[in-house]
DNA sequence: CGAACGATTGATTTTCATCAAGACCGGTGG
DNA sequence: CCACCGGTCTTGATGAAAATCAATCGTTCG
C-alpha cells in the first residue's frame, strides 16, 4: 500500500491491520460482530489489490471468485446486449461492494473497469458463505447488502422510466453527493470521475442532453459546473426540482 | 385450497403435502437438498395464503416477516417517489419469490398487489435465515435467487436506458413468453393480466405508445393481439427485431 | 340499456436525439 | 514558448420519437 489516502485512519490500530482504510473491515464493523467473529472475518480478507486506470477488475463471463470492496478510487460496471451496445449499470466508489450480480450464476454478468487508479480489498465468496453460516450477524449484514443493491436498482428503474432529462441529472448529482458525504468528502463540492458520455449512458440520455442539463441547472443558479468539478448551491433546491416536476 | 390449478401435480405425493403445487417446495427442490434437509425445509413452509384481485400482499413501510412464492395468479410490485408517482418495478407470476427487496432494511420498499386471485406459500424470513445456516445448499440457492433479482433489474435498466418503444414492448413480450413457458404454459399464446397503462408504466412509456407498438407489431405480422390475448407468430423474428435495431 | 372503462387511432406538441460547428483544455513537439 | 493536435465539452439547428390531447369504438357490468 504505497498510496496516500485522503481519509485518515484511526490511531488505535486493530489486529491484522495491514490496510489502513480497509473497506471490508469497515463493512464487517457495521455488522456488529463480537471480537472473536471480527477476528474470524478479518483473517479472510485479502488486502491491497490494485487496479490502474482503464484496467478491468473482471469481464462478463468470468467465474466469480472474490467479492471486492473499494478502498479508494472509482469503478464503472456495464452490461452489453447481444449486438454489443453497452449499458452502464452503476458507478462504484469507496465503501461499495462489487460483484454481487455474479452470485446468481457464479459468473460475472458485467464488465467492471477502473475509472481511475483504484485499490480494493477482497474476500473469497466461498469463504464468505462459510462465515455467513457460522456468524448469523454477518449473514444478516450480507443479506442487507444484497437487498440494498436490489433497492438501488429499483430506484434506478424509477429514474429511467419516469423522469425527464434534467430530473435524471439532478438525481444523479444528489446520489453522488450523498455517497461522497458518506465516505467523508464534501456533499456539495466534488469531482466527478466520469465523462458526459458515461453519465448519459447511465441515465439513458445522450452526452449532449447531459451537457445541456448541466448548463441549464447552472443558469438556474442551482449548481456551478466546470467540466468534472461540480458545486451544488443548495441540496434542498435540487431535491425540490426533482420533486415538483411530476 | 379450493382453487383449480392449471398445472397438474405429481401423483407421487411427498410428505407434508397439503399444497399440491406448492411453489416453495418446488423452489426447495431446485436447491438439491437431501431427504432430511428437504423435510426440514418443507416443515417451515406456510401453505395456502390467498389474495383476491386488487388486494395488497404488503405495502411499502410494512415490516418484512415472510417471503412468499406464487403458486397461481399474478402480482404487480411498485415503488412510489416522494410526490406519489408510482413506478411498477415488476410483475410476478407462479414460481417467483416476492419480497426480497425488503431484506435490505427489514421493511418493504414496495407495494405489492394481486392482479388476479392469487395463491401463495410463505416462509418466515427469520426461519429461512436459520435454515440457510444449517443447510449450505439452501444458502447457495437463496443467494442465487437474490442474485437473479439483481441480474433481472440490470437487464431492465438496459431496456429502459437504451431501447426504443417498440423494442421495449417486444422485450416485454419475449420475457413473458419465456416465463409462461417455464411454468408450463404456451410460450407463444397467452393472456396478459396487466392493462396497457400498467405495461406502459413498467416500460417507461405511455399507454398510447404501448397500444401503437402492439398495433405495429401486429401489422408487421409478428404478433396477433386482441386486448390482453397475445399470440407470437415466431419467437425468433421478435428476437431479431430487438437485436437488429441498435 | 346505458354508464364506465379500456383500447385504439388521429392530430398536435414537446422532448430529446442527431447532426454539425466551435470552444476549451492538456499534452507534445517544433 | 507557442503552435498544433486530440479529445471532451458546449452550443446551435434540425428532425424523429414519443407524450399529450382528443375522439371513437368495444366490452363489460350494474
Amino acid at each position: 500500500m504505497n498510496k496516500l489516502h485522503a481519509v485518515t485512519s484511526s490511531p488505535a490500530a486493530p489486529l491484522f491491520l495491514d490496510c489502513p482504510d480497509c473497506g471490508f473491515m469497515a463493512w464487517g464493523r457495521r455488522a456488529r460482530l463480537s471480537a472473536r467473529e471480527t477476528r474470524m472475518f478479518d483473517e479472510r480478507i485479502e488486502h491491497g489489490r490494485l487496479k490502474k486506470h482503464h484496467e478491468f477488475l473482471h469481464r462478463a463471463g468470468a467465474p466469480l471468485g472474490t467479492l471486492y470492496i473499494i478502498t479508494s478510487g472509482f469503478l464503472k460496471t456495464s452490461i452489453s446486449d447481444n449486438n454489443g451496445h453497452e449499458q452502464i449499470t452503476g458507478f462504484s466508489m469507496p465503501g461499495d461492494v462489487v460483484g454481487m450480480e455474479a452470485i446468481a450464476t457464479g459468473k460475472y454478468q458485467c464488465n467492471t473497469i477502473a475509472m481511475e487508479d483504484t485499490s480494493l480489498c477482497g474476500i473469497a465468496f466461498a469463504a464468505l458463505e462459510q462465515l455467513n453460516r457460522d456468524i448469523p450477524a454477518l449473514q444478516q449484514h450480507f443479506h442487507q447488502t444484497l437487498g440494498a443493491e436490489i433497492t438501488r436498482d429499483h430506484d434506478m428503474m424509477l429514474v429511467l422510466g419516469a423522469m425527464r432529462a434534467e430530473e435524471r441529472v439532478a438525481v444523479f448529482l444528489l446520489n453522488l453527493s450523498r455517497r461522497f458525504a458518506a465516505c467523508g468528502h464534501s456533499a456539495t463540492c466534488f469531482h466527478m470521475p466520469m465523462n458526459r458520455q458515461e453519465i448519459g449512458n447511465y441515465l439513458g440520455l445522450t452526452l449532449e442532453t447531459v451537457s445541456r442539463a448541466f448548463s441549464h441547472l447552472a443558469s438556474s443558479g442551482l449548481i456551478v459546473v466546470n467540466n468534472k468539478e461540480v458545486e451544488i448551491g443548495n441540496l434542498a433546491d435540487l431535491q425540490q426540482l426533482v420533486r415538483q416536476s411530476r
